[in-house]
DNA sequence: GTGAAAGCGCTAACAC
DNA sequence: GTGTTAGCGCTTTCAC
């Protein structure tokens, strides 16, 4: 299994066509440099010896990797699956190439897998759901000296290149959807407080009660991590509380999974006695034992939109937009 | 944006240090070269200088990347997303990093893909669920003269080195769980033909039919690509066609679930009617509609390992095993 | 122990 | 046009 079959390299061409190092590399990378007769030659020996360019040679040559990283929290969540396949694949299409690292939501992790990914020379950063979302972590970002984007969270310097849905208003659609089919009394079970995504969808719950007139009520409102066991302990605690709940926004599907268990173990029907929503639309939201009312993130394009973008801060274009905002859909299904 | 830093090297440190850059290497990656005195100072200006050692050039020299290519056929299905979480974290811990390619199921994707991870000079190659698993295809990974490791599918060639459950005994255990508990008629729709996980799974399927003195009838298995909507179009039809089913056995969780919709939206009552099983586990399994009995594959543990087996064998260890059959675990729920 | 020289495979700049 | 030279940043002989 040791590699002892050395690689063709541009030298061995030369000098079986009697040239240059140098002019085979023009020749195959079609910069001219030399006869027709000569090209066709160089070409043919190249194919006979099975050539496949030394890219990191290259790379080193011209201080360009075609590799970008991607950060992500947890590569294992449907969600960021599909955020992932959405970069990797329009990557490719670019001609680039992704190193994934993950973060476990876990802030001095993701500089770690950043520090890593500097070291290997990535010419742009993908920044997926960061911990690195402080006005002072742009700082740290910034002395990277390459591009990078944040994904569907934002940073909270709002001039930082992101990707995403408009929290604000994705939630306040849904709220608003919970209110116009007759709740008033709504329990809101946010993810972690920290983050901006977080916090946005709070103003967005916020925003739809105030245009419906409904006071807020900072009671009905709960904060955990994204886990289908959390959301499922948080919501049972409430219910053997024995306080009456009627409708519940979930920060994401996984939540509401979670949630929604409790709500059935604990002997109350979905929907009619509880009314659930979700945000996200994951693959299986619409599979759960009550098919989740959520929210459609387009998962997909925002990893392909993030890269697009990416890609052209670092080839230098100049005409991309700095925060690009995708919408979300709402979609009903059987748990309101 | 543009790149104007340009970043330290060995040569800035050797300069401000007052020795040469050799001797700053040394220092650096703690081989000794220099007096304490000198160290230290060489450690000093390093930090101070914000020095990080440019990968690019040092796996030119070294003739390794310490990365690897990982390909999968689908990156945004669950299963997969546990197992590039395990290979990636397991890779990291390694000091490697991943980088992912997509081929959509696609023979002529994957070989692409592969390519272009060889150009990018990959130390090792994991194929997840590959379509290379021809005899055939064997001489042409050989050709790539780098170590590589089938994950999840094998290849025809037994001796070729893999890492995943033992598809036979797995879909045996769950056949008989359902011919145990009371079922001697049992539809099978399993994956494509093509693949040998699922010529594995028709073998146990027939072996616990054999075992229990049922009579194999092929008119019974179907085969379909795994997918919710394909799953649920093949059951449908099925129901429609007036043929009685009362047990499935799904190759994959993912047909599972587009089965139960199926038989549900006919009006047949699951477990009671229609007893359903899948394969993998997925993390939704649980959560499904009807909570699907099914057959947990490791998958987090089979990506650790693949890393391990592949990683042992870029480093040219030899007490690594060529294949590795981890147990999957019967997981019994309400489909049954 | 310490430092100088060579060279990994490639391409950009420069001479002919 | 055509080919040579130099050098990207690093490590690894090899001399001292």
């Amino acid at each position: 299994m040791s590699k002892t079959a050395k690689n063709t390299t541009l030298k061995d061409i030369a000098q079986e066509a009697g040239i240059s190092a140098a002019a085979v590399s023009k020749v195959l990378n079609n910069h001219g440099g030399a006869s027709k007769a000569t090209q066709a030659r160089v070409h043919e020996i190249a194919k006979r010896l099975n050539y496949s360019p030394n890219i990191v040679a290259k790379s080193l040559k011209v201080n360009k990797t075609k590799t970008l990283g991607l950060v992500v929290s947890d590569s294992s969540h449907s969600f960021f699956g599909a955020v992932i396949k959405g970069a990797q694949e329009e990557a490719a299409q670019l001609g680039y190439n992704i190193i994934l690292a993950n973060t476990n939501r876990d802030k001095e992790n993701e500089k770690e897998a950043i520090n890593t990914l500097i070291g290997k020379r990535i010419d742009g950063l993908l920044l997926a759901s960061s911990r690195l979302t402080q006005r002072s972590d742009i700082r740290y970002l910034d002395s990277l000296n390459i591009p990078y984007v944040f994904l569907i969270r934002r940073s909270e310097d709002k001039k930082a290149p992101f990707v995403g849905n408009d929290n604000i208003a994705g939630s306040k659609a849904i709220v608003d959807h919970l209110i116009k089919t007759g709740s008033s009394r709504i329990h809101f079970l946010n993810m972690d407080k920290a983050s901006t995504s977080s916090a946005d969808r709070l103003k967005g719950y916020t925003a739809a009660l105030k245009d419906n007139g409904i006071k807020y009520d900072p009671s009905l409102v709960y904060n955990t991590k994204p886990d289908i066991q959390e959301g499922y302990t948080v919501i049972r605690n409430i219910l053997e509380s024995g306080q009456r709940m009627e409708a519940l926004f979930c920060g994401c599907d996984i939540l509401g999974i979670g949630a929604m268990e409790a709500i059935l173990e604990y002997g109350l029907k979905i929907p009619k006695d509880v009314r659930v929503c979700g945000y996200d639309d994951i693959e299986f939201a619409a599979y759960l034992r009550r098919p989740l009312t959520t929210m459609r993130q387009p998962k997909q394009s925002i990893g392909v939109k993030g890269i697009e973008n990416l890609v052209a801060r670092v080839e230098g274009i100049d005409d991309k937009q700095n925060v690009v905002v995708l919408k979300s859909e709402l979609v009903v299904r059987e748990s309101t």
